[in-house]
DNA sequence: GTCGCCAACATTGTTTACAATGTGTGCGAA
DNA sequence: TTCGCACACATTGTAAACAATGTTGGCGAC
C-alpha cells in the first residue's frame, strides 16, 4: 500500500492528467517502464484508460512505445534538449513579434508587473519565484500573441523539457544574465515594435541554448559524486 | 524523409494508416462524423482498433473528439491555416538555415538538381510535377536541416493544411512568384548563408500566408456555383 | 399549437476475457 | 563449461460483451 491512493484515484482526475503529472514532477524517472497493469493498481483505473493515457502521452512525445515491448519514460538527452529550445526560439520569437503587434495598454501593464517583480526576485536572490516569473512571462507573451497553435506546441516542448529547463533556473549566475534580456523583452513588446521584440526573444532563447551544455555538465558531475 | 515513421503508434498501424490517408486524400470532408462502429466496418478492422486510430489522430490534430458525441473530420479555418503557416514560416526559416550551415556539396548537387528541374516543370506548365517538387524541396531542406523535432511538428502541421495547401499550388499565376523565391532559397543554402537562406525561407512562406485568402475565395466562389 | 417530458434508439466509454508476442530460464548435449 | 533449444512467465494486443451517455421522436398537458 503506498498510501498516496485514497487521496488521488477516486479517479476524479483523468488518468492521463495523473501521468503526466507524475512523470514530470519525476515520479517515474526517464527509460523507466511503464507497465500497464502497475499503472492500472497505481491510479485505480482500468488498465484500458492507462493504454489510453500512454498511447496520447506517446504522442505528445513523453512516453516512448515499442511494439509488444511496452512504454517507458522518454529520455531526452541534451542534443534533444538543445533540438527543442531552437524550435521553442523560433516558435517564441513569432509569438513575441505578434504580441509587440497585438498588446493593449492593459496588457502591457502586466508585462511590466512581471518585469518589476523579476527585478525584485533576483535582488532578494528568490530563484524560485523568478523560475515561477519566467513562466508566467513565457506565458503572457504567449497569450497576448494569440497564436494558439503555436501555444499548443510550444505546451507539449515544454512538457518534453521540464528537467532541463528546472535545472536552467537554479543555474549559478543565470538570473544575473536573463534578467536584462527579460527586460528587453518586455520593453521591445510594449513599444510595438515587432522586429525588436522577436529579435530579444531569440537572443534570450539563443543564451538559454548556450547554457544548457553546462548545466548538463553540473548534472553530470553531480551524479558522477554519488 | 524526415519520417522515422511514428515509431510509437503501434496499435492498430494499418488503420491508422489508412483512416489518415483516406482524410488526406478527401474521402471524408471536414466535419463528417467518425462513427466507430462505420470505420470499423470499412476498414474490416475491430472498433478497438478504430478507437485507438482516432485518438492517436485527434492527437495529431486530424479529428475533432467530444466526449460521448464522437468524432469528426476536423475543419480548419482560414484562421487556422494562417496559424499554422505562420509557424511553419517559424520552423522553416530555422531549418533553411541549420540546412544552411550542414549541407555537403553533394547535398548542393540535389537541390539544385530540383531546383533546375522547378524551372523545367514551370515552363512546361506542369502543374502538378511542380506541386511535387515543392514537397521535396521544402522535404530536402528538413532533412539536412537534421532537426527531427521540427521536422515532426512540420509533418503535422502538413497533414492539417494539406488540403488548402493542395489548392494553393493550383493557383493562377503561383508557380511565377514561388518559382525565384525557390530559387533564392536553394542558392543562399548552398552559399552556406544561414542569415540568407533563413530570410529567403521566411520570404517565400509569408507571400505564401499572403495567397492564402485568394485562394480560400476562389473555393468559396468554386463552392457557390454549384 | 407549442412546450415539456419520457421512452426507444444510436453511439460512445469501460470492463473483461482471450490471443499473440517477447523475454528469461533451465535442461541437455557437444 | 557453454551453446542451443524449448518451455514457462510476463506483458502487450485484440475482441466482444456490457454499461453509460447523448439524441431523436412522439405523446400529453396547457
Amino acid at each position: 500500500m503506498t498510501g498516496t491512493e485514497s487521496s488521488q484515484s477516486l479517479d476524479a482526475v483523468p488518468v492521463v492528467d495523473a501521468l503526466r503529472a507524475a512523470i514530470a514532477d519525476g515520479e517515474f524517472v526517464p527509460n523507466q517502464r511503464l507497465v500497464e497493469a502497475d499503472l492500472s493498481e497505481r491510479f485505480g483505473a482500468s488498465r484500458t484508460s492507462v493504454r489510453t493515457a500512454l498511447l496520447q502521452l506517446a504522442g505528445e512525445g513523453l512516453v516512448e512505445r515499442v511494439q509488444n515491448r511496452g512504454a517507458r519514460v522518454r529520455a531526452v538527452s541534451l542534443a534533444e534538449a538543445v533540438e527543442i529550445t531552437e524550435v521553442r526560439m523560433a516558435l517564441e520569437g513569432l509569438c513575441a513579434a505578434k504580441a509587440a503587434e497585438r498588446h493593449t495598454d492593459a496588457d502591457a501593464g502586466r508585462l511590466r508587473e512581471i518585469g518589476d517583480a523579476m527585478r525584485a526576485a533576483v535582488a532578494s536572490g528568490d530563484l524560485l519565484g523568478y523560475s515561477e516569473l519566467n513562466r508566467r512571462l513565457h506565458g503572457l507573451v504567449l497569450e497576448l500573441a494569440g497564436q494558439s497553435t503555436a501555444g499548443a506546441i510550444l505546451e507539449r516542448l515544454r512538457g518534453q523539457s521540464v528537467r532541463h529547463q528546472f535545472q536552467l533556473a537554479m543555474h549559478p549566475g543565470r538570473p544575473a544574465i536573463s534578467l536584462p534580456q527579460h527586460i528587453e523583452i518586455i520593453e521591445a513588446i510594449c513599444a510595438g515594435d515587432a522586429g525588436a521584440a522577436e529579435a530579444a526573444m531569440r537572443r534570450h532563447i539563443r543564451s538559454v541554448i548556450d547554457t544548457l551544455p553546462e548545466v548538463e555538465a553540473a548534472r553530470t558531475r553531480r551524479f558522477d559524486a554519488l
